[in-house]
DNA sequence: AAGTAAGCGAGACGGTACGTCTTGTCTTTAA
DNA sequence: TTAAAGACAAGACGTACCGTCTCGCTTACTT
């Protein structure tokens, strides 16, 4: 194999600035600078002038990488987040749903990466390349994972023949989204196996009749 | 006698300024001028300038009766909402729900006022006083009235008797913020009733064991 | 005698409100919060709001009877410098001036209310209304005066035949004003003395030849 | 060696910003901007928002290096009058006055430009760093070379010994400024050197006894 | 090993919007 | 019926960030 780039598909802005010359060190102090500041003192003080200055950066330095403060916290929760990607699969869908459900609530929605968490999709509101940023680098693979998790647990028979996957996902995180973006108190790990459980009563197969 | 709040709570600044001596001229061209600069060039254009300017108002006289160009937005949202507060007791739960969701989502979750309600919901993430007045002028009514609806469903035996409302309301309305505010298509009609089926079943009560 | 108002030049807005209903408790609380305002704060803390908050008094009343806080001040003024008016006769010109400069260096250009002289004409550079009113109400009957003094005093042998009254005032208020505008320190009583004695004696009568 | 100050004292604001990198194109903008607002629409148009906006610059690079407008303004007067500082010395005191004082005539108290210089003046009551600057950086150099060329006379013996400088130069600009900020009409050039004339006799050197 | 070209820190720049202030007019309320 | 109280339109104030743009300096790839 030669030197192939192998990852093209860089999150950060692809423009011109170019290569492999980036400085990793600025790039961590600016995730770091950018994380540190939403924790510390909201969202609404993050500016970029405030990350370049406490990550003893230039401005320019970080728009030559991110498009928006927006795409810097994003790769930020990115980074927090992709510990929790994988689904287990130890057969059981419920525990499988509660290990993935409560990782995710602890690691972005609550504490103190949950400001973060809920600013960003606040962002995507009004900036529909970040909305897309978000979808493709963080929502869509998730869910994907979550449905072929799910798709399994259907044709092991855990699920009856006919459900409705979209709807069913739709269900399981529809509500702490609901309760995170609302302010809302969010569900404990044991509201969350409540949760499922009910969830997936809806979608029982065959109500095993004798 | 209806929880009928009689409307002492103004969901405006009660501030200092004063009384009743306010124009409502100005305050009708204000709430009409946002939503259409809302709608017509979204969220982001929105600026107490443009607002002011739009209105014909000086900007000043914004600020008099509102703190944030956010708290003029949710009033002018709560007045479009207006509408669909109350739900209906036709004695079919399921379709009583039909009627109240859908109204909501054709009234702020689709269409052109979408932009502003999830517009005012993002910038709640960053203004805690703006997510109190969501809350308590908005979410909270709505969610009690819905609570109060099914309470009788369930002490009609429409549905079981240990019926976690909470949960139920979660189950109901989660997924449909979850899609607004996550970019996802919008529930149709017919999806909205296929949902509220299912997530009814949860709670149906006793099998029937005759 | 009818009720002849006898004194209609009033300094104030000569406009439409006309009637002499007017309130004399208002007039004077508004002079002295005028004076007042500018003495304890300075000229800059002097707006139309302030005196009104200070006067008890509506803005519109002030703006019923001033064209401009200018003219309010003015008015003040003129008020204190009202007994400075006239010029004593002692016979001696070069004693009655003393009198008369130092009268109007204590009185306004120096201690409390240099700044609201100062200020006035100050004001008077970007507002032409008001340049007439202070040369017309404070200025050209002082000057006419100190000429008519002056004249007297030629006509008695005190000042050469030829002597150019108007220049003579010149040289004799002139420095007055350059040290009050350019804030350089104001002349002493003393120094007023030598000032006029050195002036005088450029207009000396003839050098007494034998 | 002459008390060439080598130009160290800058006159704009040398605060904090910085350096040299200062856009000459800007300064020079914002200079023109300010002057030909001033000398078109009159004192009170000149606002730092139509400075700005005439000299295509944005407020922050206004207020980066200059406090007030007035500062800007001073900066463009002394700009203009900066040609007129040196004395000129022909050995002739009465001749070399007059020369200065028609320059100071023509550049800032006539024309155009007197209002510009008036309009500084004005604002110097009510801002003291104002007051400062334009003592330092205008007056100030302009007084002591004027005194300097008086000494110079009276130790050439053209003054008498005891001359007051500081009466003589009050006598000679006083009426200047007296009728430039009191809105009399200004000495024709002819009329400065009368004024000269008169003044210089009061101390004229010793009766010269043969 | 020298040359060259990029990234980098710093920060000035043209803009836009902020939220506050004062002006002068107009309206409401109470005496 | 007058005047206080004060809301109003207008528009400048001085500040904060935005995103772009030089500057020199350093750093790492050429050749």
């Amino acid at each position: 194999m030669l030197p192939s780039p192998s990852e093209p598909s860089e999150l950060s802005q692809p423009g011109q600035p170019t290569p492999q010359r980036r400085s990793e060190k600025s790039h961590r102090a600016i995730l770091d600078a950018a994380m540190e500041l939403c924790v510390e003192h909201g969202y609404g003080k993050v500016t970029v002038e405030a990350i370049a200055s406490r990550a003893g950066v230039s401005k320019k330095t970080i728009y030559r990488w991110w498009p928006t403060k927006g795409a810097v916290l994003l790769e930020a929760v990115i980074e927090l987040a992709g510990t929790t990607t994988g689904f287990p699969d130890t057969g059981d869908i419920a525990e499988d749903l509660h290990t993935q459900m409560t990782a995710v609530l602890d690691n972005v929605m609550t504490g103190p990466h949950a400001t973060v968490y809920a600013g960003i999709i606040a962002e995507t509101q009004h900036d529909a390349t970040l909305a897309d940023a978000l979808r493709t680098q963080l929502l869509d693979p998730r869910i994907a994972a979550a449905r072929a998790r799910l798709l399994q647990a259907r044709e092991h028979g855990h699920l009856a023949p006919g459900t409705d996957l979209t709807m069913l996902v739709d269900l399981l995180y529809g509500p702490l989204y609901y309760r995170l973006l609302l302010h809302l108190a969010p569900y404990s790990h044991a509201r969350v196996r409540t949760h499922i459980d009910h969830v997936l009563r809806i979608f029982a197969p065959t109500p095993a009749s004798p």
